[in-house]
DNA sequence: TAAAATGTTCAGGTTACGTTCAGATTAAAT
DNA sequence: ATTTAATCTGAACGTAACCTGAACATTTTA
């Protein structure tokens, strides 16, 4: 974990970076506003520590320019002042948190955790196949970065099929995994979505994705890039 | 956006609320720790607030109980103590921030905002998305530039569709998020809502931001500039 | 207190989707 | 080569899900 700490006052940081450094942070120091705002565009930080009262550029103007730049690492803010207009300035600027000095540095480090378990988090929900790739959460569909849209149960199939590449699954199973309740298994309704699937996904079949074996099910084929 | 708040002091409790509602949350409230802790488990919280000090099942224990049975929302500690370890204590059990008592409630209204904000990702309180702009400090919206006004509810709802950008929202989790106390689901106050926001964020619907997914819900859909 | 704005319900129109069907194609079996 | 069964394919249909304008109810503002 790599951090940036903006404070001027030397001694400060000197005790910080080295308290940070005993709780296994990486950290860069900068004393002035102006290159806190270049580093914090210039390296990847997982977080950083600024100061408000900062020279050259004070540091809620750093925030906000460090947000206008899409750089959305957490973000504490330190203050010396008591007032809470500032404090809510920070956060209102993009920050995520603040400490009031002086601090016990176990508060620092504690809340430093706390936002960088948060900010990490979910992995992204994405299946690729070759040109084929589908985001779970937003139900969304592309065949080579063009979006496609599917209806729920297109969509279904299509996401069970992703999940299970180069598996061949008979219609029975198929129909087990897409419908709740068992289902009139005579009918022919697998049969029909796996063509609107080829059509939407596929319209000039230049692919192949879905193989149809004969008596066994469908298969979707695995595309190694 | 719905909170929690528990808070055994009911003068407090009913500032505290009436100051949330003043920013448009919707606020479910316990006095004590054990009907906190059952809210909490019970229904779809965005965020949520608890005091330390509470009657029957302690603060602490509450935000435990809470992380143990895997709910992420973001937690602000309240404390009537000015220890230090008390915060820190209230940090680790899983909270994400604290506030020490007396407090400006703007304080607690902006780093709510700022959790809320950074547990769904979004760092910057102007959030947005190809043509439409949220700001959610002052509430305005504006699309190409121009200031659309919205009542309190479309505001709602545009906002938790902003904070969720191509994830589809069904009408039930919207229903809930936007309203405290459960409600008729079998209305169709969404649909309404929905017409009403695209109606007016885009009348000749030449952008298309709201996508229906029939029979999953509504999706704000991504606008790559 | 009246008027305006907002929230909520209602009812009828519209459409997308799931489902079925029937005939055409294809592959396997004899 | 002929037969048979599995799959393909386009089209049709009925039904919820959704849309939509307006009415009614409630809250806010003047």
């Amino acid at each position: 974990m790599r951090l940036l700490l903006v404070e001027d006052d030397l001694e400060l940081q000197g005790n910080l970076k080295k308290q940070l450094m005993l709780e296994n942070y990486s950290v860069d120091v900068a004393s002035d506003g102006e290159s806190g705002l270049f580093q914090g565009t210039e390296h990847p930080y997982d977080a950083a520590i600024i100061d408000i009262g900062l020279p050259i550029i004070d540091g809620i103007s750093v925030i906000k320019a460090l947000r206008d730049k899409q750089f959305t690492f957490p973000i504490i803010v330190l203050t010396a002042r008591d007032s809470w207009q500032d404090k809510v300035a920070g956060l209102d600027a993009g920050a995520d948190d603040y400490l009031t000095k002086p601090f016990h540095p176990e508060e620092l480090t504690a809340r430093l955790n706390a936002l960088i378990r948060r900010s990490v988090g979910q992995a992204s929900p994405v299946i690729e196949n070759g040109p084929i790739s589908i985001n779970t959460k937003s139900m969304s569909v592309s065949v080579d970065g063009s979006d496609v849209s599917l209806s729920s149960y297109e969509y279904k199939l299509l996401e069970y099929l992703m999940l299970h590449i180069n598996e061949v699954k008979s219609k029975t199973v198929l129909t087990e995994h897409i419908y709740d309740q068992d289902f009139d298994l005579d009918s022919n309704v697998i049969e029909v979505f796996i063509r609107r699937l080829r059509k939407k996904l596929d319209p000039e079949s230049k692919y192949g994705f879905i193989e149809t074996l004969r008596g066994q099910g469908y298969k979707m084929k695995a595309f190694t890039v």
